[in-house]
DNA sequence: ATTGACAACTTGTCATACAGGTGTACCAAT
DNA sequence: ATTGGTACACCTGTATGACAAGTTGTCAAT
């Protein structure tokens, strides 16, 4: 087995020697060399036959592990967990170039967020209401200071909807709002830019993070929906018009 | 800084140091404490603050190379590629295996899915809604005929969900919907497989099918919106109840 | 046959060392 | 003063050896 990685070590040239096991370890899974649920060799074993340092393999198999490609346990070995590249939910950054796209993405953004707010309500930790309540004065705060702190005030508004997410305790409402903002906090930044040059009519949302975090606080779940939806429905509203007026007076 | 790590330690329980470095890592480029294009601090740095060797930095610092957050160079440092993870919102497939989250996915699609029955009630096309009559009818004829067909009444219950996410006509509830049951489908066939084996259950959502369709026939968002929740309540409790008999059977 | 200690693995983590790339400050020659 | 080279400090990439912690199979005692 020794040299089968000098035979695909001439095909890069800037490669590390991580990358290149990577690559042949990758190779081996999906052409089934490996077939899913067999275990690995050990990583000194790897390592011997490679000729590089277990350095090297681990850092090859970490990598696939962040892939979902492989896994390992301690004590056990590693083993391929799956034989295919797992593609996730993703959307195209080009998507948010377009209006109607957006406008869909934000309307996703709504159905996560407004169950997400019944779910604090319901389960939330203490702690996790008192870290939404102090994202909420946050967000207060930063709207006060009328400085041209753009990046700050979408920030201030993103924790605080983060905190609802966190308070839920469910991993994949975060993850996923995590990905959603992802994609969309450049173009709030835009639509924020906008508002301030029209004179700041982010009051309001201040406001409602505020009900919001009561509802939530006292336990009230379909108070925080009805809440969580309005306030959404607003603030797409309004970013949706702002990046309208930009576009407008653009062109 | 040091201690930062501990703080969030607590939210995992099987996780290596490099598993939780990893986050802190994605978590403070996903929220801009580090912006696109800076440089992080050093592997020798980033090892002191967090406290641990640099084998652990070095491999979390990978996995985010994977994943195409991050980028480095010899001599030069590594820095943030991109706030964005390039794969896009990910379920890892171990996850399915977990009870406490296979129950927080389902939780997912609940938030998805009865917000989807909602805008279906709103602005589904009339050929939209005649498709979910459809779908829901199927899925009663293959709980009628009672031969083992678990994979097609799987996929008949599926095709019902499937056709009100596309009643939305949004694309990205679409979407995320393809992708939560493309995870999902085994193990709904699984627990499927307990149910019928114990007397069919599923005529209780053969109903609940019904009146989901029509509620959105009749353009009745708040009601959609409730029944899908019901509905959803009710089948996700189903499946976790018969993967619970399944693992006490066959342990 | 069951149980329990034990040995031989595995991965996870740490510490140290060095090679090779990169940027910078300094110094000498012009 | 400008320029050019050079040494130095720092970075990542890699190697090596060691130990902790988890898993599995063995084998003897019961």
């Amino acid at each position: 087995m020794t040299g089968n990685l000098q035979a695909t070590a001439l095909l890069v040239d800037g490669a590390t020697l991580s990358d290149q096991v990577t690559e042949v370890l990758r190779h081996n899974v999906v052409n089934g060399v490996w077939g899913v649920g067999d275990l690995l060799p050990s990583e000194t074993a790897l390592a011997s036959d490679f000729d590089v340092s277990r350095t090297v393999i681990r850092e090859a198999v970490s990598r696939l592990k962040a892939e979902g490609m492989l896994s390992s346990r301690q004590g056990r070995g590693a083993f391929v967990a799956s034989n295919r590249p797992r593609q996730g939910f993703a959307i195209p950054e080009c998507d948010m170039e377009s209006q109607r796209k957006l406008a869909q993405i934000l309307e996703l953004r709504m159905g996560l967020e407004i169950e997400a707010a019944a779910i604090a309500a319901l389960r939330a930790t203490p702690e996790a209401r008192l870290e939404i309540q102090r994202t909420a004065e946050a967000y207060d705060q930063t709207n006060q200071s009328d400085g041209p702190a753009v990046a700050t005030g979408v920030s201030a508004d993103l924790e605080f909807h983060r905190a609802v997410c966190v308070a839920t305790g469910n991993d994949y409402y975060l993850g996923l709002f995590n990905y959603l903002v992802a994609s969309l906090r450049e173009t709030m930044l835009a639509g924020r830019l906008q508002a301030l040059k029209r004179g700041g009519e982010s009051r309001d949302a201040v406001q409602e993070h505020y009900d919001i975090a009561a509802s939530i606080a006292e336990g009230d779940a379909e108070c925080a929906r009805q809440r969580m939806r309005d306030h959404l429905q607003m603030s797409s509203a309004r970013l949706l018009a702002q990046l309208k007026t930009e576009e407008d007076s653009g062109e």
